[in-house]
DNA sequence: GGGTGTGAAGCTATTCACAGCC
DNA sequence: GGCTGTGAATAGCTTCACACCC
């Protein structure tokens, strides 16, 4: 299914190029771009993989894997050209191109999203400001007039938005979730703490605040050692789950 | 390398429940937890795999696989029972206990999350807004004074504080966490954006932002189909002339 | 019949280690 | 000599499919 017909060479490239690239490997390469922004803010023209991967927090044998699935940039016994490589990584991302965004709640989360820099200086513009308070509507945040619910179709049309950010209460987030979609977002960020249902084709991506804490709640809770105060009871369900 | 040595079995149950449980499953379980209190307050008593795989966003094996780690919660031909199981999955986190909570920065981030229920539901206590801004201090968010920077010694001190937020600029974060190491903290919740630095035996996790919205970005440019190798410009055109 | 718990299979990601090029 | 790019090995995660128990 993601497999092609094999006997075109020069598409062959592109084949690998825009379905080969690994999930986990997407997901790291914010971390180059940020690592090499800070590089050449620094003057440093050229890095290795050893200096980029230690800048970006990840192992260096895994940094040359993971941009070798979008091509060979680097020069052997030198190293990669910071500004060229970031300039191949966000084209791969698609962040040389303008991305329209729509912020739907305007709390102190959709406020602190609309004012974030890493937005802007990424190519996403954030370019209209939702929420359903009408108290809220002509206020400015982030130097934009946030504008009532009713007005959500029109900004999406109008700016031919297609990534949409969700930070309303978990009620309201499945009906401006359906809202955006008809109206032809394509991509949804969704911050709410709650599970949306959304069609194919669209992309939906989380950010639950709360379970990183609860991942580390998991491990702190082991650190303090001991062989811990387990109840008769639990002890007999561990030694029975065991098994051998 | 994670093997221990065979001869003392009722050490062996510990091992299995303290190191048993993969990382992926662990990131599950609060959102079982959360499909699990929905239940509870719609008045569910019991659950198959399969709703309760559908409540949460998971297939129903591997929801299976995630639950068999913790234990036989289950009764075959049945189902789950929703309180029990979701007692035991809070214990399992260590949600049972309560961790009072440092968060450094309060501005809108900072705020959004003194003020997220999420936390306080869960167990997370706030128990220090902690704010460089001297003009800051005192000022009343979600129920408790801001301090300054100079007081997050004495708070994390007062109240063994074990986790710490940072909410605070790329440029202050290093320097938080060293403070908040120092002070006493070994798990950190990092929202700046900057890669930070600790000593062994601390756990570090991070939010970025502005990440998910770039693997977003990502799948976003390749939804507009096309055969293509294009180059930004020409991809940049595509997207414009596409629009809907 | 119904649904859990789990070995086994399949898949994805990480790490190793070195050939190949500068 | 130094460092990239990458097959091969390993580790980790997901899915399958069914034995087992209610």
């Amino acid at each position: 299914m993601t497999r092609r017909t094999r006997h075109v060479p020069a598409e062959h490239a592109t084949d690998i190029a825009s379905r080969g690239v690994p999930e986990a490997t997407v997901a790291r390469l914010p971390l180059y771009l940020r690592a090499l922004a800070m590089l050449a803010e620094r003057g440093v023209a050229t890095v290795s993989s050893d200096e980029l991967a230690e800048s970006a927090g990840v192992n260096s044998a895994k940094l040359r894997k993971d941009l070798s699935y979008l091509g060979s940039y680097g020069t052997r016994g030198v190293g990669y050209e910071v500004e060229y490589l970031r300039h191949q990584i966000s084209r791969e991302i698609g962040l040389t191109q303008d991305w329209p965004v729509v912020i739907v709640g305007i709390g102190n989360l959709g406020q602190a999203l609309a004012n974030y820099a890493g937005f802007a200086s990424r190519g996403f513009r954030v370019v209209g400001l939702i929420d359903a308070d009408p108290t809220r509507s002509g206020e400015v945040v982030a130097g934009l007039v946030v504008r009532h619910a009713d007005d959500l179709e029109q900004v999406v049309r109008e700016y031919r938005v297609a990534i949409g950010v969700i930070a309303t209460p978990a009620g309201a987030a499945q009906h401006v979730c359906d809202r955006l979609v008809a109206a032809g977002v394509t991509s949804i960020l969704n911050f709410a703490p709650t599970l949306l249902q959304v069609p194919d084709g669209v992309d939906l991506r989380k950010v639950d605040l709360s379970i990183e804490l609860q991942i580390l709640a998991y491990h702190e809770q082991r650190k303090n050692g001991a062989p811990l105060a387990l109840t008769a009871e639990q002890a007999a369900e561990l030694a029975e789950a065991v098994g051998a």
